[in-house]
DNA sequence: TTAAAAAACGCAACACTTTTGCGTTTTCGT
DNA sequence: ACGAAAACGCAAAAGTGTTGCGTTTTTTAA
């Protein structure tokens, strides 16, 4: 897509098919991936080094950021493009996980906000994460509700 | 410290020399650790799977709580020992990660309020990361403000 | 208090995640 | 089209966390 190679272009980052696709792959992406996930789309083809290396590239040039897993392991969420670059990250957003089907949402801005922080901390930025289930995984199984 | 001793017999964990120390250090420290931060501070004479273990069981027992950290690791609180046991863990409260000296403090619950979610989200928990710099960072670096 | 049971321990080995080194291939800028 | 820079795959290593097992310590209860 030719947009997508614009944006690896501002970025900063050379247009590879593969990193091509990955950018696909985030933009395509509703929620945020593991590097297993990435792994699995690509169909096991691509080396994981190489899908490391993207990653960390990406996150420096400021396509995409870390986001939080209930496991611990890394995950990752495309940023707004319009807003982030390698100089500035702006991630002040929350994050929603879910109990059932693993995955993690990105959280509209609007929808949070803070009211009052621990006062003596400077806060640069917030992170959000509210974990119990997602629209989908809720509707399928509306049975047990506690 | 006979109070530690107690409160390991309260949660069911068995009075060793180790984990009580392990509980001294998670009282004494305001902040929370890593596996690491917990083996050099036992000047590296523990075996680490002994570590792993006795933070599991902890955990388990509902003393400490992962909390999360800038890069991923693991990184373990101690709980409210008054509200918190096996049956029930209350850590519906926000963290506080300092750019500066990395370290993860909890924050007090009464000083975030979430106004609104996402539709068609269910929460059940949440946690409120805030980075920034700490009361300690800030004060001794206070020329370099933006 | 003492003996059996349960929990905790150290060591070695393993599993999994992520990084590094290096030689090769692809992309970029001129 | 050519040299430099970036990205790639492979192998190896580093880092994080777990498991198995035999031994030691702690608990429980007679």
């Amino acid at each position: 897509m030719k947009k997508h190679k614009e944006i690896l272009s501002r970025f900063g980052i050379n247009k590879t098919q593969f990193r091509i696709d990955l950018l696909s792959l985030f933009i395509d992406c509703k929620s945020s991936l593991t590097i297993h996930e990435i792994f699995e789309r690509f169909n096991k083809k691509t080396n994981k080094v190489t899908i490391y290396r993207a990653l960390k590239s990406f996150e420096q040039k400021g396509i995409i950021h870390q986001v939080p897993d209930k496991n611990n392991l890394k995950k990752y969420s495309l940023c707004n493009l319009d807003s982030c670059s390698p100089d500035s990250h702006n991630h002040q957003h929350g994050h929603f996980i879910c109990y059932s089907c693993d995955q993690t949402f990105c959280l509209d801005d609007s929808t949070i906000k803070i009211l009052k922080t621990s006062s003596g901390h400077i806060v640069k930025n917030y992170n959000l994460i509210l974990e119990g289930y997602c629209t989908d995984c809720n509707s399928s199984q509306t049975i047990s509700q506690n």
